[in-house]
DNA sequence: CGTCTACATTACGTTAACGTCAAGTTTCTG
DNA sequence: CAGAAACTTGACGTTAACGTAATGTAGACG
């Protein structure tokens, strides 16, 4: 019933993923539960961040990206130089986002250009005889 | 030397692929390599759908969700009722970009303003003490 | 002719991100 | 207090997208 702390059975329901993921994102310093003996207990904390996982995943970001862009939030102990590369590192991580964000631009683009043309540069062919290839399927 | 038609290795050179992977590319059909006797030779339109292919993977697409994309182009034989259904599955495809495109602005977004303000919402404190998981690393 | 180079096929290896048992423990509940 | 429910760790399985040999052949060249 405590808001602040979740079991993990209750975070699966709320996210929907299962203990294996919750256990293996721990493993992999996404997330840090605390223990109450040997259970975790999820806070607040772990929650925003599996939220930001679960957007990145669906964006299609894999699990160290993520932990890099979730890195980004880390406690700068050091204020005054570790704030500035931290700063410097995000603006590369934006650099690289945008320039994501470009290539899904130009792809959407070509297919509107092509639909919209109904042109078919790439018409297929049937591949003419499907050849000896016995391995990879 | 001839322009139209590519060899394997010229091919490697100009996209900066292996042979590997071109051949893995052949046998999940994604290019259509014609033969001259046991070589393959790639056609002008192999290396256009290369390049829609690689551009798909720099974004983060899976191959299968490329060879979708691909099949956008495919030859509509039964010209009635076939370009309408191709028409269909490209929109479909259309809104799932521009759903991944909107995902990928809620990312930036978080991160400019967390940035921005500061703020350390998400301030971790370092594992306590490394527990006793000995699994998954 | 022998050797080199550029291919070919086959097959086993690798990494990521979990799924899926198996088996033990702790906690809730009738 | 017994059994179910909800956890735990451990370990092996799976899929995708190739890498990496190992081995074979076809053509070019000195």
């Amino acid at each position: 019933m405590d808001e602040t702390h979740m079991t993990i059975g209750k975070m699966c329901e709320t996210f929907g993923v299962s203990a294996r993921t919750l256990r293996f994102y721990e493993s992999k310093k996404l997330l840090f539960p605390m223990r109450q003996g040997q259970k975790r207990l999820f806070t607040k904390r772990d929650r925003a961040r599996l939220k930001l996982i679960l957007k990145g995943k669906r964006f299609g970001f894999s699990l160290e990206e993520i932990r890099q862009l979730l890195d980004l939030y880390k406690s700068d102990q050091d204020p005054q130089i570790q704030i500035k590369q931290a700063h410097e590192r995000a603006e590369r991580q934006l650099k690289a986002l945008e320039a994501k964000k470009q290539e899904l631009d130009e792809i959407i683009d070509d297919l509107r250009s092509q639909l919209a043309w109904g042109k078919n540069l790439l018409s297929t062919r049937p591949p003419l005889k499907p050849t000896i290839r016995h391995f990879d399927q």
